[in-house]
DNA sequence: TCGAGCATGTAACAAGTTACATGATTTC
DNA sequence: GAAATCATGTAACTTGTTACATGCTCGA
C-alpha cells in the first residue's frame, strides 16, 4: 500500500521522502496515513527493486530525491488497471490516480464497480426490509435502536458511493464529448 | 480492536469463538473483518486477563463458551463511553454498541461528533472553493479530474455522515419523549 | 459414506506504528 | 539564540492475515 502511494505520487515528478509525506497528507491524507517509519523503508525497498531511483542532491539540507523508473511506472500502471474493489478503500486510492489510466480501462472498471455496488445495495435493501419487519414484532425494539442505525448507515454509505460513481462516469462521458467537438 | 468486538458481542450472551465470528460477520462485518488467527488468540488473552471466562461444554462438538466477567464489562463500558472519533471507523463500532451505553453520555458524545464533523465540513468546503477557483484558471484542468473527484468524495462522505448523525440524534430525542408520555 | 460445515488452534509472515536518534536550517 | 521545521533513518513493538493442522458431526 505505502509503496503504491509513493509510486503514484512520484508519477507527478521527483520528490524527497519528506515531501512525499507532506503531499500525501494534503491529498490522499483523508483515507490514508503514512508514517516515516513505513515511508523510508518502503523507499529503500523500491530503490532496491529498481522501481525508483535515489538521487543524492548535495544541497544544504542533504536531501535525497526519488523518481519512478519505467519499471516502477509499469508496476504502478498494472496495479492501477486492476478491477476496483471497495475493500479497505483501495478503490478510492486507485480512482485518485485515475488521471494516469487510459480512458477505456477507466470506464470499464468504474462501471463494473457501479454495478457491483448496485447489487450490494439491492441485497442490503432486501435484508433490511426483512429485519425491519421482524423488528416491528418485538416489544423491546428500542433496545436495538443503534444496531439498526448502523445497518442504515451501511446502506446510506453504499448509496452515496454509487451516486458519486454515477456522477463521475457521467461527467467523464460529457467531457469526452466536448473534447471531440473541438 | 478484536478484543473490543469480542467483548461487545459477548455482552449479549455467552457464545463460542466460532459463533462470535459468524455473528460479527452478520453485524459489524461491513466495516470490520476478523479471522480465526486473531480471534482465538484474543479470546485466550481476554481469559488470561480475566475479562471473559472460558467454560468447557463437554458436548458433542467440544465447544467452549465465553462470557464477559464484570471486569470485562467495565472495560467494555469504559471504552464505549470514550469520545467518538472518526478514525478508522471506530466510531461506527462504538455506535453499533451504543444500546449498552447510558443516554446522557450517548447524547453528549453524539452531538460532540456532530459538531466536530460540522467544522470539518466547513473547512473542507472552504478548501474546495479555493481549489476550484485555482483550477478554473488552468487550461489542462481535465488532467486533474479524478484527483478533484476524490476530493468531492471526501466532502460527500462527511456530509452523509453528518446527516446520518443528525437523524439518529433526532430520533433518539423523539423516542425518549414518547416513552416519557407512557 | 462423503462432503459441507462445525469447532479450535498455531506458526510464519506482512504491514505498519511509535518512539527514539541525529543533525542541519530557517524564522522570529 | 531559541524554537520550529526540514530531513533521514532505525529498532522494538503491535496487530492482524494466511495457510496449515486436526478432528468431529450432520444431512443427502
Amino acid at each position: 500500500m505505502v509503496e503504491i502511494v509513493i509510486l503514484g505520487l512520484l508519477m507527478q515528478g521527483k520528490m524527497s521522502g519528506y515531501d512525499i509525506k507532506k503531499v500525501a497528507e494534503q491529498s490522499v491524507g483523508l483515507f490514508i496515513k503514512m508514517s516515516y517509519g513505513s515511508l523510508y523503508p518502503a523507499l529503500k525497498r523500491l530503490a532496491g527493486e529498481g522501481d525508483v531511483i535515489e538521487e543524492d542532491t548535495n544541497d544544504a539540507k542533504n536531501r535525497k530525491l526519488y523518481a519512478v523508473t519505467e519499471q516502477g511506472g509499469r508496476r504502478f500502471l498494472a496495479w492501477l488497471g486492476e478491477p476496483l474493489q471497495t475493500n479497505k478503500r483501495e478503490h478510492l486510492l486507485k480512482i485518485f490516480f485515475y488521471d494516469h489510466l487510459d480512458e477505456p480501462t477507466r470506464k470499464r472498471n468504474l462501471t463494473n464497480l457501479e454495478q457491483t455496488l448496485q447489487r450490494s445495495i439491492a441485497e442490503m435493501e432486501a435484508v433490511q426490509s426483512v429485519v425491519e419487519k421482524e423488528l416491528d414484532q418485538l416489544e423491546d425494539k428500542d433496545d436495538y435502536y443503534y444496531r439498526v442505525s448502523v445497518m442504515h448507515y451501511g446502506l446510506q454509505f453504499f448509496r452515496m458511493e454509487r451516486e458519486w460513481l454515477t456522477q463521475i462516469i457521467a461527467k467523464e462521458a460529457f467531457k469526452n464529448e466536448s473534447n471531440r467537438r473541438l
